[in-house]
DNA sequence: CCGGATCCGGTAGGATACTG
DNA sequence: CAGTATCCTACCGGATCCGG
C-alpha cells in the first residue's frame, strides 16, 4: 500500500509526491482551531493573545499557543512582540492567511445554511437507533 | 466568560445560540478525515469500506468507521448494507454531503496553489529558530 | 500582570486480533 | 469484507509556575 507520511516532508521533493504533499497540508490546515483563529483574526484584525483566547472560546491556552506557532511557521500569521511589561503580543493574518480564510468562507456559509438539516438528520438517526 | 458547549446540543434552541451551534458544527466538520472521505466519494462515487480505506490512506479502520458513522448521522453519506457473505457495504454521498464537498473546493484549490509558499515559510522559520 | 512553558491525569486514537 | 473488542501510546486539557 502506498503510504503517505503525515508529518514528514522529504528534503528532495519528487514531482509525483506533490499530491501527497497537498494531501498532508490539507490535513494540517483542516483543523477546527485554525479555522476559529482565522475567523477571529479576519473579523477583528490585530488581536492580543488573551483577546484571541476569549474570541475563540473553549480552547486551552496551551493549544492556542501551539496553533498560533504552527500558523506562524506556515506563514499564516505574524507574531509581533512588544518588549514591555506586562508583555504585549499582537497577532495578525498575513496575506496568505487572509487568502486561506477566504477559502474557508464557503464552508462557513454551508454550515449557516445547512445546520438545520444536520440537526434534523441527527434526530432521525438517533431515533432510529433507539428502537 | 461565555462558554460554548462543544458536543451538547440543547433541546430547546434559543435564537441567540445559533451562532454557537454553527460554531460547534464547524468544529465537527473541519476534520481532515471528513475532508478526505468527501474528496474520495466525490471523485469515485459509490465506494465500499476497504476501497475507501485505501483511497483515503493513513487512516485506521477504527477512525474510518467512526468518521463514516458520524457522517451518516449528520446526513452526509448513506450506508447501504447488502446482506451477503462476505459482507458488502456501499457508501455514497447524499446531496447534503455533495454540497459540503463543493464548499471545501476552494480550500483544496488554496492548498494546491499555496503549498509552495507554506513549505518555504516553514524552511525560513526553522532556519531562524536554529540560530 | 501577560504570554507561555511545564508537569500531570484523562482520553482520543493507532495497532492488532477476533467474529458474523 | 466490514466491522467490534482490546490494549496501549500519544496527545489534549487544566493547574501551576515563571520571566519579563
Amino acid at each position: 500500500m502506498k503510504t503517505r507520511t503525515v508529518r514528514k516532508v522529504p528534503a528532495a521533493i519528487a514531482t509525483r509526491d506533490i499530491d501527497d504533499l497537498v494531501f498532508d497540508i490539507i490535513g494540517q490546515v483542516a483543523d477546527r482551531r485554525i479555522m476559529y483563529v482565522l475567523e477571529a483574526l479576519t473579523e477583528h484584525g490585530t488581536m492580543r493573545f488573551t483577546r484571541l483566547s476569549e474570541a475563540v472560546g473553549n480552547i486551552s491556552q496551551k493549544m492556542l499557543t501551539q496553533t498560533l506557532r504552527q500558523m506562524e511557521r506556515d506563514g499564516l500569521v505574524t507574531r509581533k512582540v512588544h518588549p514591555v511589561i506586562p508583555p504585549h503580543v499582537d497577532y495578525r493574518l498575513t496575506p496568505l492567511g487572509r487568502s486561506l480564510g477566504g477559502a474557508f468562507c464557503d464552508v462557513w456559509k454551508w454550515v449557516e445554511g445547512s445546520y438545520g438539516r444536520v440537526i434534523e438528520s441527527r434526530r432521525e438517526f438517533d431515533a432510529r437507533r433507539r428502537v
